[in-house]
Order: C-alpha cells, then structure tokens, then sequence
DNA sequence: CGCGGACGTGAACCGTGGTTAACCTGACGA
DNA sequence: TCGTCAGGTTAACCACGGTTCACGTCCGCG
C-alpha cells in the first residue's frame, strides 16, 4: 500500500493497476478451479476488496473471462508475427523461432494456457468468434511453417501436427514444475523439434 | 445411435443399460461444455428422459462424474500394466506398446480424455484423491519406461517427458478430426516415438 | 388378480452466486 | 471549503439449477 498507483493507464509490472491485479487473480483463479467454479467473490478477495467492487472496473465476470482470451490470443498471434519477421525466409529457422517463442510464453503464463484451452467454451458466441479467429491465424502461421519443411504433406495434416505441438508444449501446467525454468525449457524445445521434424 | 464413440464406459456396448447411456451422453456434454456448465435437465434429455429421472441411476451430478473419472483412470491403468506385461523386458517394446495404447485410447475416447484431464477439479476432495492415486500409478509406469531408455535422466525429468508426451497425444480433440483415424494414427504414433527418444 | 418394485414425470424447495442499489469516503481542483 | 468523482462497502434482488417429493405407469410374479 506505500506506493502510488498514481496514473492507472500503465501496466506497470511492478505496481499493476487494480483492473490488472484482478485480471491477474482471475486469471490464476480460472486456471486453478474453471471459470464457472470460481465467484466474484473469490476475485474480490484475491486483491484484497469485496466482491461487488470488481463492477467499478469491469462489466460482469464475462466480460473479464472476454478480455482475459482476447488478449492472449492477441499477445500469442503478434508474438508468432514478430518472430516469422525476425527469422527471415528459412523456414527451418522460423520453426525454431515459434517454438521458442511458445515455449517460454507457456513457460511464463501456466495459468493463462490453462483457462485459453478449457474456458473458451464460456465465452458468449460474439466473444467466442472473435479468440477463435485470432487463434487460427496463429494456428495458420504454424502450419505454413511445417508445410514449408514438409512439402508432400498436406493443409490438414500440417494443423494436426501443430495442435499436436501446441499439446506437447503446453503440458506444462500438468508437469508440476519440479524442473527448473532453463531445464524444463530445453526439455520441451528438444521434444517439440524432434516430433515436428518426425 | 449405433457403434457410438467414447465407448470405453460400456458394459455393453450392443444393449447400453439407461445408466449406460446416461453415463455416455454426460462424458459428450461435459466435454464439449464442462462439467459445470451442463445441467441435469440437459442430460436426461440427450437420453430421452426429464432431468429427476437421472436420480434414479446416480445419487447425483458429482457421483455421475466421479464414476466416469473412475472407470477412465482403471482403464487406462490396467491397459498400461497389460502392454507392458505383453511387451516383456524391451524397453523400446514397451515404450512403443504404450505410445499405441495411449494413442488408440485418446482416438477412441476423445470426450473422456478431455474431461479427463478438465473436471478433475469438480471432484469432490476423496474422489479426487482416489482419481489422482490411479492417475499417479499410470504416469509411474511411463517414467519408469523412460528412465530404463535413457539411464542419465533424472525422475523428474522423466515425468515431465511422460507430461509432455501426454499433451501431444491428446492433442487429438482440438485437431478438428479432419484427418482419416489411421493417418492420425500414425502420426501422433510418429510423432510421440520422436518426441520420446529426443 | 393384485401387489410391489423399477422407472418417469411435473411441481416445488432452496442454496448459490451474479448483479444492482444505496450509501460512504478520501483525494483533489476551482 | 465545497463539489465531484473514483473506488469501496453492505444489503437486497433474482435467476438458475441441483435435489426432493408426491404421484403415475408398466411389468413380472405370487
């Protein structure tokens, strides 16, 4: 409480806006017990108010369970855009870089992998849309990227193998984390090279 | 109605007992909505009865679910101690007989396997208690076949393979199912038997 | 026959939880 | 100093859904 929250409009990492520490509680909340298991109540409580206060910053629970998918799978498609950019032509390359770039966004948000795969189905219809068209953009630049490795296989095959990659690396949450951050990374960035280039 | 998916709760698969049925029609909706977020009314009608009629066969929605993620976690146990006693002492036998058995389960159960590893939350705490136990047991039987293959890796690190393995194959019901199940088949197989010897 | 048990039904009960309402406070800026 | 506004609080409202109840029906069996 010794510092300012002074201008609301950063989210600054250090000293997060209200809205952000709930945004941040919910998310941690969904992931441990589903959206539908967890009240505002328990929000409230996880940042220190009651659970009607939440109202002064959101529109209803939906509406944060919305913004909470909708940045995810804005952070994740821009996060594969930047990473294609970066890594030129060479698809082999790009690979790498998406998986990288996967492993350490599953790696740093457990709980935000969690409630993106189970609390989609949530969503009211408009909502729902909207998530899943950004993430099949980002599903999209994946499956370039092994169609380009793999030139005899076709669209379909491509998407599964990346959902398969995408479970590969988002076991994490399951995996307890009794590996340290730099073990664990390795780990899951050799496995996922290895099966996309099976 | 015949040769239905998700067989694996089935007494009889020819003439399904109405608690059969009951138990077939709430593994599809919970998996496609989440425990949570369907109600009784909704599954006495996905069998043709009002939602009371339900108490006649299960003392309630958590005893439904507690069954089904009984019986889930007993099968896949027992198949797993039955491929390794099938497979002798070869570790790459074994390992192989497991990635198959895995595969074949999450292809013909994809409902189960998603409110396998989705609702286990909704259990009550002795319920839950008894799932993991099972679940627990079944992990062990992987890692130990991965430990036996690569004698350098700690426990751990065994079971944050066996984790990751577990994604890739279940990865099953996010991928559309535009895929004929024998390539998938082989595929995932392909895939997991890589990703396993990385 | 007629009786009992298996199985269903519609109506009612009631706890839970999201949402709203009415009110309070402390921090400014004019 | 006063008005305003952001941000909280408690109490109340109300819909939803799990569960129970009282009752009906259809059989199989003595």
């Amino acid at each position: 409480m010794t510092a300012e929250p002074d201008s609301a409009l950063h989210a600054d990492a250090a000293h997060p806006s209200r809205r952000e520490q709930i945004l941040q509680a919910a998310a941690r909340l969904f992931a441990e017990r589903g959206s539908r298991s967890v009240g505002v109540d328990d929000i409230g409580a996880a940042v220190g108010v009651t659970g009607p206060a939440i109202y002064r910053h959101f529109a209803g629970k939906d509406a944060m369970l919305a913004e909470m998918l909708l940045r995810i799978s804005e952070r994740l498609l821009a996060g594969a855009e930047q990473v294609l950019a970066d890594a030129g032509d060479d698809p082999a390359a790009q690979l790498a870089g998406l998986i990288a770039f996967q492993v350490d966004f599953a790696l740093d948000n457990p709980a935000l992998i969690t409630v993106q795969d189970r609390d989609l189905g949530a969503l009211a219809e408009a909502d729902a849309r909207q998530v899943r068209r950004l993430q099949r953009r980002y599903v999209e630049h994946w499956v370039g990227v092994l169609a380009a490795l793999s030139p005899g296989s076709s669209t379909a095959d491509c998407r599964a193998r990346a959902h398969a990659l995408f479970g590969l690396i988002n076991s994490t949450p399951h995996s307890g984390g009794r590996l340290s951050r730099p073990v664990m990374q390795a780990r899951l960035t050799a496995m996922a090279l290895a099966a996309a280039t099976a």
